[in-house]
DNA sequence: GCGACAG
DNA sequence: ATCTTGTCGC
């Protein structure tokens, strides 16, 4: 697909790919969201063992129902390899091809992973934020950079990821006495916005409904028990 | 120098 | 991320 403006991604090398962040670090916005959000989506990437295939899901849901409207499931190669704080590099180009192809316009798109919560503050959230110039957040699993105070064990319990004296994300348990969710604003929404809508996106789960769901079809890509292209959904069997 | 380190 | 079944605990 040589007319994906991130292709370039996968042969730059890992000291350029750090200079292009400290570039691009000022571009970031965090000016609030304008539009109350009603479609969101949520990205996910799932890989093949030993090789170098990797398959991308994007899956718009619907905010008043939290129901999933419409995929994208893309399958490609990557050749720049897995390096903490440059995860954005490895990824974006099959993140780019899903979401040009995706029949729907979400007002957010929620990524696996972090936003400004990164040693640059350019994480894959706000680095796709950027390319595609369009609001973007970050929800992560495991913290890459900074600390927070300890978390109450109930749902709903919260507190300021902090890096170097900066607030950079927000520590979330999302579930009663399960390990939280790091969020973070990527680009074009601020803090609260993503707060807020990863409170929303919680069903009765850990991670947020989007994130799930883009987890599950990926799964299901790799596996051959889904093809890849665009398609409209009605799955309330895969909840 | 040593350990940490999204997916 | 991925390899993998049952099992302990709320």
């Amino acid at each position: 697909m040589p007319d994906n403006p991130l292709y370039f991604y996968k042969s730059i090398e890992p000291l350029e790919a750090k200079q292009l962040q400290k570039r691009l670090r000022e571009k970031i916005s965090l000016e609030p969201l304008d539009k109350p959000s009603q479609l969101v989506a949520g990205a996910d990437i799932s890989f093949d063992r030993g090789s170098d295939l990797m398959h991308a899901a994007i899956v718009a849901v619907d905010l008043r129902d939290m129901q999933p409207k419409t995929l994208s499931l893309v399958s490609d190669r990557t050749s720049f390899p897995y390096i903490p704080g440059l995860l954005a590099f490895r990824e974006l180009p099959v993140l780019w091809k899903a979401w040009n192809q995706l029949d729907a316009n979400p007002e957010v798109l929620i990524l696996d992973g972090h936003g400004l919560a990164h040693p640059r503050r350019m994480g894959i959230a706000t680095h796709f934020g950027i390319e595609i110039d369009h609001p973007t957040m970050g929800v992560a699993k495991n913290i890459l950079t900074g600390s927070h105070s300890t978390l109450a064990p109930e749902k709903g319990a919260s507190a300021d990821l902090m890096d170097e004296g900066e607030k950079v994300g927000i520590a979330l348990r999302s579930r009663t006495n399960v390990n939280p969710v790091y969020v973070s604003p990527g680009h074009k929404l601020s803090f609260g916005d993503a707060y807020a809508l990863a409170v929303r996106t919680l069903t009765k789960y850990k991670l947020p409904q989007t994130t799930r769901l883009a987890h599950k079809w990926a799964n299901k890509l790799r596996r051959g028990e889904a093809r890849e292209g665009v398609w409209k959904v009605d799955d309330r069997q895969l909840l």
